[in-house]
DNA sequence: CGGACAACCTGGCGGC
DNA sequence: TGCCGCCAGGTTGTCC
């Protein structure tokens, strides 16, 4: 579910409550499955007594750098993390999957209804997460890298976006936002870009992940802030519709978002916007 | 390298 | 109301 902007504004918000906090243990409710790395007696009995020195994120992860160890957590489509102190209950301990109870009595609790996600414990990062891109919001990522990445790719752009070894983070939601801010076509070959089409796809990745870390993530359907409230991005997509609602016209020019399907992902945009041949 | 597709899972929604 | 099929923001592995 959540792509880099969601991730992104869950690490914010869980740094207050959470830095500073050492972990007394990790408890499974139920058959942990493939969810952890590790089994859950070496797991729990590993955790216990480090401390949250910070934490910080690497494409769609949020790592925990614990005293010793990183507690690396992907919430794929419907993970959710949250603190709530002991006794208080949440909406979200329907789909409990782990708790961390903590030295001043709350927990961090992880919930995720459709069993994606992933908690795993390390050394090293390295152990667990694949190759990746670039980071899109870095200062390193430039037009010029962009340019050197798409070269000899004859995929299409959109796919291309949505792989996370080309640059990290980037989801459907936010793939289609990118194409629209730059007048891209979602089928044009990633190879058949103009210098000036990669400048404008460089600089639109970067606002649309902006835009979405600015409004708080896009809430549709299952993602929630830590805190449970509702990110607002949702609100602001220009070509992205949710269940294929394709109601509301283009932002730019008032006419209809067609939706098709790209690589098996359900693919949004304005024909007019955004035509076939570069313009 | 790339495209197609299945798999991992469950909940919500529209349609009948 | 109930059942059914379809859809979902992610990733991985396999096959061709």
């Amino acid at each position: 579910m959540p792509e880099l902007p969601e991730v992104e504004t869950a690490v914010r918000s869980l740094r207050e409550p959470l830095v500073g906090r050492t972990i007394y243990t990790a408890t499974f409710p139920a058959d942990p499955g493939r969810m952890t790395n590790l089994t859950v007696e070496v797991l729990s009995a590993r955790i216990a007594g480090q401390r949250i020195e910070s934490i910080t994120r690497r494409a769609k992860y949020l790592i925990f750098n614990l005293s010793a160890d990183k507690l690396i957590v992907h919430l794929k489509m419907t993970g959710h993390l949250y603190v709530m102190p002991a006794a208080e209950a949440n909406p979200f301990d329907r789909w409990l999957r782990v708790y961390f109870p903590l030295d001043n009595g709350d927990q961090l609790r992880f919930s995720d209804a459709r069993k994606f996600g992933r908690v795993s414990l390390v050394r090293d990062p390295a152990e667990i997460l694949p190759d990746l891109g670039p980071e899109p919001l870095d200062d390193e990522f430039t037009a010029k890298v962009l340019k050197e990445r798409l070269t000899g790719r004859s995929t299409i752009l959109k796919s291309l976006l949505l792989d996370q070894s080309f640059v990290a983070g980037v989801g459907n939601i936010y793939a289609d936002e990118a194409l629209h801010i730059a007048k891209l076509h979602p089928l044009r070959h990633a190879n058949t870009l103009t210098n000036a089409e990669i400048k404008r796809l460089h600089a639109a990745i970067r606002q649309a992940l902006s835009d979405g870390i600015l409004h708080e993530g896009a809430s549709i359907n299952w993602y929630r802030k830590p805190d449970g409230t509702r990110g607002e991005s949702q609100d602001y997509l220009r070509a992205y519709r949710e269940l294929g609602n394709l109601s509301k016209p283009c932002p730019v020019c008032g006419g209809p978002i067609t939706k098709i399907v790209v690589g098996q992902r359900g693919t949004h945009f304005c024909p007019t916007c955004q035509p076939a041949k570069p313009r």
